[in-house]
DNA sequence: ACAGTTGAGTTCAAATTTGAACAAGCAGTT
DNA sequence: AACTGCTTGTTCAAATTTGAACTCAACTGT
């Protein structure tokens, strides 16, 4: 092979689209959840996530893999979080060399002030101005996208 | 007002499928750049962008906007990039206070050498990945967002 | 039981990002 | 010219992020 395959005006529309809403949309809401609860957009999606989990508390690794974020990264956010008193580290059970970060009370109780500002922003700058078609299609589309890369970091068919 | 009008799983799926595909998209551009060029996904958009703009160069504030980062991130991230030659500052003609950034032939020749592993890369995670109507849609609608939240910033009606 | 590997989390220094405070320049008024 | 208010870009300290090195625990095969 050789000579470079160039994006035409069309896809050149999409990937620039993409990228620059990325990035603002993540910046806005960013800032919404800083003023309202001050919170960072990390801290609100980990809060969620344990949340969400069994038991409210998540191994460190499968949850810096859901959040997306470097181990490092992670250990860092929990230690803020864990002195404003929204998580706790506890050992997990079966592995000693595990960690499962909880949700404490008081996270729950931040979670649930934040959520309804926060989901009246992801509706108003991101949800709302699409068309059903155009979710369904940045669903599906993008689910696609999120899927192969998460694929690619696991078995990884490096050929 | 008062109930929040939370997301339904439809409008779920487009949320959380935009926003981990826009992190581990961004994530991994970041790495194979800085692999096989040593630049950051951010310096790429700096040259990138300057290398269009006319005479391949910019105002400060301009080139910030655009490329969506604060001021004073952009001020360090040009001190970067000069220490490695790939920019310069010029003080702007018509105005003291006002500074240029210009891409240097090396910068030129940099980018050049960057923008095929790049833009291979760019199809290979995002591009090919979607079909052309999910293309379409991504371009209009997430389109359609970026230009919604650049305005508020602007004209700011804020009610 | 014992080396050899791999996996989980943390630690640490270096790089980057953020936001507030600042120094200057520019424009409009008086 | 002096006064006021905005815009530019930089500086600085603090917060965050990154990646590599490290510590233990868990697993493998002998």
């Amino acid at each position: 092979m050789g000579h470079t395959n160039w994006l035409n005006e069309e896809e050149m529309n999409a990937w620039i689209a993409f990228i620059s809403a990325a990035t603002l949309v993540d910046r806005e809401l960013d800032q919404q959840l800083k003023e309202d609860m001050g919170l960072s957009h990390l801290q609100y999606q980990i809060l969620m996530t344990l949340n969400r989990a069994e038991a409210g508390a998540m191994r460190m690794t499968e949850l810096a893999e859901r959040i997306i974020n470097s181990k490092s990264g992670l250990t860092y956010q929990i230690g803020q979080m864990e002195k404003a008193g929204l998580v706790t580290r506890r050992q997990c059970e079966w592995s000693k060399s595990g960690v499962l970060a909880e949700i404490t009370p008081e996270g729950r109780a931040t979670l649930e002030r934040a959520a309804p500002g926060h989901v009246e922003a992801v509706r108003e700058i991101l949800i709302d101005v699409l068309t059903p078609e155009e979710r369904k299609a940045v669903a599906d589309g993008l689910g696609r996208v999120r899927d192969r890369i998460a694929e690619r970091k696991q078995g990884g068919t490096c050929w």
